[in-house]
RNA sequence: GCGGGCGUAGCGUAGUGGUCAACGCGUCUGGUUGUGGCCCAGAAGAUCGAGGGUUCGAAUCCCUCCGCUCGCCCCA
């Protein structure tokens, strides 16, 4: 046993990994800019009390999933478990309220979260975050999912299907949240210890729970999209209709609800139609318009999303997507003695500024073993530098991906021949 | 925070009370002077997750802890 491990709930991405992270990441960006999408970046950690306020404090992410932190000034700092109010508190102070709107963003960046780690599920995770912040228009929503949705289309996962739902805006939802609770409380006493708890803390998981014991009420209970409010009812449906224009395959899924506080209206979330584990939410997100003007900002209506990278990562390999590492090595330089030791460092300096991988191998190791590595690496061709070669002003160029004979190429000639190989191949 | 499963070389596995451990892949070396892939030979590499207990004897049985994993809560 190592005497280190990666701390639970980390994982290294070793090399074999990152053909996968590379694509996800290229694809995104090229998608982003497709739509309009601006890069920022944010720390990673922030004021701990910018989540507080942001993701609302009695949120399961704030209240017992943060990596809080006394920096040596004694400022109270967090790991950021989530990007929104990062965003958004960068977005007032930096006056992006002047900046034409609205102000599309996006970003990736870790995330860090104390819980228990699963499948899909880490303590430390990677999003891509996209924001539209300044509209308060159904199309800023129906945008971001049509976002959300083309990356995945791009990456080639298939099998997707977006659950959509509002929750209307916080007045009309309270008085929703009231006569939920009214219909369940003289049930009480027959819930789950879990859903007696949802029942005071966050009534409106109350629908969203897979006991048993809660199912018999589940049916008969009010339901949020049923009722919404006439504002909230012409937003939502708008909302469809620019999605079904658009050709995005959604459900609507009455008993969809986001962990924090601060969405209104649309929420979403994309995952798996095949798929029933537990942890396969690949992306979701939804309309904050409340949150820039708790942050102190103006009132500012506001939709965005995150993508877990490592979700979608297993995503693509459940979706039997799969991608290899291109070779790392153009050429190795054998050498056989110091002074080919010498000669191939500087030829391998030349071939390099040629922009051709070069690798040279330990002149202590004989050039079987050497040749061996340059097979296994995966190079072109081997560059054989020895004592007759520098004697003769020559190295013997040896194709290793093919059977063409090796031959003896003046050092001058090198980099040309060289190159001409490697793009053959 | 709560429940289930699992921990044997870098990786994948065998061995389920009796020579402190085997096989495949990988790594390294060699198969005559300086030539890879295939083949052959050899080497290195494991205090059998850790600690305690039962036993003449434990990788194998029991306990505790740690880790991983799957699920619950919650979330990407």
């Amino acid at each position: 046993m190592p005497r280190f491990q990666a701390p639970r709930g980390t994982q290294d991405i070793l090399p074999a990994q990152q053909p996968y992270w590379q694509r996800v990441l290229t694809v995104a960006q090229e998608t982003v800019r497709l739509f309009g999408f601006r890069r920022i970046d944010t720390p990673i950690f922030e004021s701990a009390a910018l989540f507080e306020k942001g993701s609302g404090d009695t949120t399961d992410v704030v209240e017992k999933e943060m990596y809080v932190f006394e920096d040596r000034g004694g400022d109270l700092l967090a790991l950021t478990p989530e990007g929104t109010p990062a965003i958004c508190r960068a977005y007032l102070e930096h006056g992006m309220a002047s900046w034409p709107q609205p102000v599309r963003l996006w970003t990736t960046h870790p995330m860090f979260r104390y819980d228990r780690p699963q499948r899909g599920r880490y303590r430390q995770h990677t999003q891509i975050d996209c924001e539209i912040i300044g509209s308060a228009s159904p199309l800023a929503d129906a945008e971001a999912i049509e976002l959300l949705w083309t990356i995945y289309e791009r990456l080639g996962l298939r099998n997707l299907e977006v659950r959509l739902s509002s929750i209307d805006d916080p007045e009309p939802r309270r008085a929703y949240v009231a006569a939920l609770k009214e219909y369940y409380r003289p049930f009480l006493e027959r819930l789950s210890e879990d859903s007696r708890r949802r029942f005071e803390r966050n009534p409106l998981r109350l629908l969203d729970s897979k006991d048993e014991r809660d199912l018999p009420f589940k049916e008969g209970a009010p339901k949020l999209v049923d009722r919404l409010s006439p504002a909230a009812r012409d937003h939502f449906e708008a909302v469809q209709r620019l999605l079904q224009a658009a050709g995005i395959p959604y459900r609507i899924d009455p008993l969809l609800v986001r962990g924090l506080d601060y969405y209104n209206r649309t929420v979403f979330e994309v995952v798996p139609l095949d798929d029933e584990r537990a942890q396969s939410t690949v992306g979701g997100g939804g309309r904050y318009d409340g949150l820039i003007e708790l942050l102190g900002g103006p009132p500012t209506p506001a939709v965005g999303f995150g993508t877990g990278i490592e979700r979608i990562i297993l995503e693509m390999e459940r979706n039997g997507i799969v991608l290899q590492e291109a070779p790392t090595t153009d050429l190795f330089v054998a050498v056989l003695g110091e002074a080919a030791a010498l000669e191939g460092t500087r030829a391998a300096r030349k071939l390099r500024a040629a922009g051709l991988a070069t690798v040279v191998g330990e002149p202590e190791r004989s050039l079987k073993a050497q040749l061996r590595t340059a097979d296994r690496l995966g190079a072109a061709a081997a560059v054989i530098i020895g004592e007759d070669e520098i004697r003769a002003g020559v190295a013997v160029l040896k194709p290793l991906r093919d059977e063409r004979p090796q031959e003896e190429v003046p050092l001058h000639d090198l980099v040309e021949r060289a190159a001409a190989f490697v793009r053959a191949r």
